[in-house]
DNA sequence: AGCACA
């Protein structure tokens, strides 16, 4: 047996060492190489705000500080790991956390707030990966600022994406905008699906389309050009088309140098950024007929004198209560020598930009009408039933979700795939 | 795999 002393600087030494007090910094360590501070957001935001991270240091730049904006939030992480079967772990990699021994970063400007400010993380309550399109997630959030990259991940139950943009100024104008807030989305976009890590860059954004690249100052309210307007667009088509992606507050519809222009009033520039995004290049009627241009308008509230056929008010109650036009005839050429043709082929779409394709065998026909899916059937009558192909995922928290709290117990399972707020 | 910030 061999006893030694041990000073009791030393023996403290180790005492604090294995039980550290509780700090708001977290000590991380075995990161692996040259983890990016995304990373380690990733793994410490779930529990709470996080303050700064100092990562890659230490002699294998594999050690790194959180700092967390409250105790109870680091102690919210330690207690979830303690208690957690799997460890934490980033890239794979288990990573080692425990309290630090100092009670704050000291090394930066407070002032300054937040890490990595112009990164936000954003948390979608039941959804899954496959459910939510990265071109989506682009569109919403490209209302605000141009999106340089997004890379989109399962965080258990949770689906997350991780997007930047050119500064903190504008991702915290886009938190404060959509924290809690629904994002429009459509199940039925053949191209939703993502598996697992997908990254967009910002250089190549414009293979995933034509929106998005441009910075346009961006409006709720949309103005559609009606190019080869060989048949007629009645206002109440306009609507139909337009009310696949979400409430129209207003339509005035001008004639301006022999083209047909409608301004589109949507509540909010996400919607009709929606709007814009799956029916830019889309013709209302098969055969290339009356092919849509839209661009987002200087408009941001329409003024609609009187009711007319050329503009309207739906904001009004006694007005148009989910008026079914008498006579919906729209989707039929107007024209007398009409090709009979153009209503009975199937819309002839690249199938890159087809919004439901299923339901286009279902009501064959009608180029954007299958695309607005079963809220309008081939009767021409109006189902208020199934009203959308649109549907919402609300995003519960930009830069925070706490797995006590609402957590991904998820309640996506619960969710009737197609249909939910 | 074990604590930085000049």
């Amino acid at each position: 047996m061999q006893i030694s002393e041990m000073s009791t600087e030393v023996a403290e030494q180790r005492l604090f060492r294995n039980n550290p007090m509780a700090s708001k910094v977290l000590h991380l360590r075995n990161l692996p190489w040259l983890c990016t501070e995304e990373e380690l957001v990733e793994l410490c935001n779930p529990f709470g705000e996080i303050v700064f991270i100092k990562c890659n240091f230490g002699a294998n730049r594999n050690q790194a500080f959180v700092e967390f904006a409250e105790l109870n939030q680091a102690i919210s992480m330690m207690s979830y790991y303690a208690s957690s079967s799997e460890p934490a772990k980033v890239r794979g990699q288990t990573v080692y956390i425990q309290y630090s021994n100092q009670q704050e970063i000291v090394n930066y400007n407070k002032s300054a707030g937040a890490i990595a400010g112009n990164v936000l993380i954003v948390t979608m309550e039941g959804v899954q990966c496959s459910d939510i399109s990265i071109e989506v997630i682009h569109v919403v959030f490209s209302a605000y600022g141009y999106v340089h990259k997004i890379a989109t991940f399962e965080k258990g139950a949770c689906f997350q994406a991780l997007i930047q943009f050119s500064n903190s100024d504008i991702a915290s104008e886009v938190k404060t905008a959509l924290n809690g807030r629904c994002i429009p989305r459509d199940y039925t976009n053949p191209h939703l699906p993502v598996k697992g890590h997908s990254v967009i860059e910002g250089t190549s954004q414009s293979a995933v389309g034509p929106y998005g690249n441009k910075r346009v100052p961006e409006s709720n309210v949309l103005l559609a050009f009606i190019k080869d307007m060989e048949y007629a667009v009645t206002i109440d088509v306009i609507h139909t088309v337009f009310s696949a992606y979400g409430t129209v507050l207003k339509i005035v519809m001008f004639e301006k140098n022999n083209g047909m222009h409608a301004l589109v009033q949507y509540p909010d520039v996400i919607t009709a950024a929606t709007a814009k995004m799956y029916l830019e290049g889309h013709c209302i009627y098969d055969g290339g007929y009356c092919k849509l241009h839209l661009s987002y308008s200087r408009h941001t509230n329409l003024t609609v004198m009187g009711d007319s056929d050329k503009s309207r008010d739906y904001t009004i109650p006694e007005t148009r209560v989910v008026a079914a036009p008498p006579a919906f005839t729209g989707w039929q050429p107007s024209a007398p020598a009409a090709p009979v043709s153009a209503a009975v082929q199937m819309p002839s779409y690249d199938p890159s930009r087809l919004i439901i394709p299923a339901s286009s065998s279902t009501y064959p026909g009608q180029s954007l009408m299958p695309h607005s899916g079963p809220a309008y059937p081939a009767t021409g009558a109006y189902s208020s039933t199934s009203a959308a192909s649109l549907h919402a995922s609300r995003l519960i928290s930009l830069y925070g979700m706490h797995p006590g709290a609402s957590g991904p117990s998820g309640s996506s399972s619960s969710q009737p795939h197609g249909y939910y707020q």
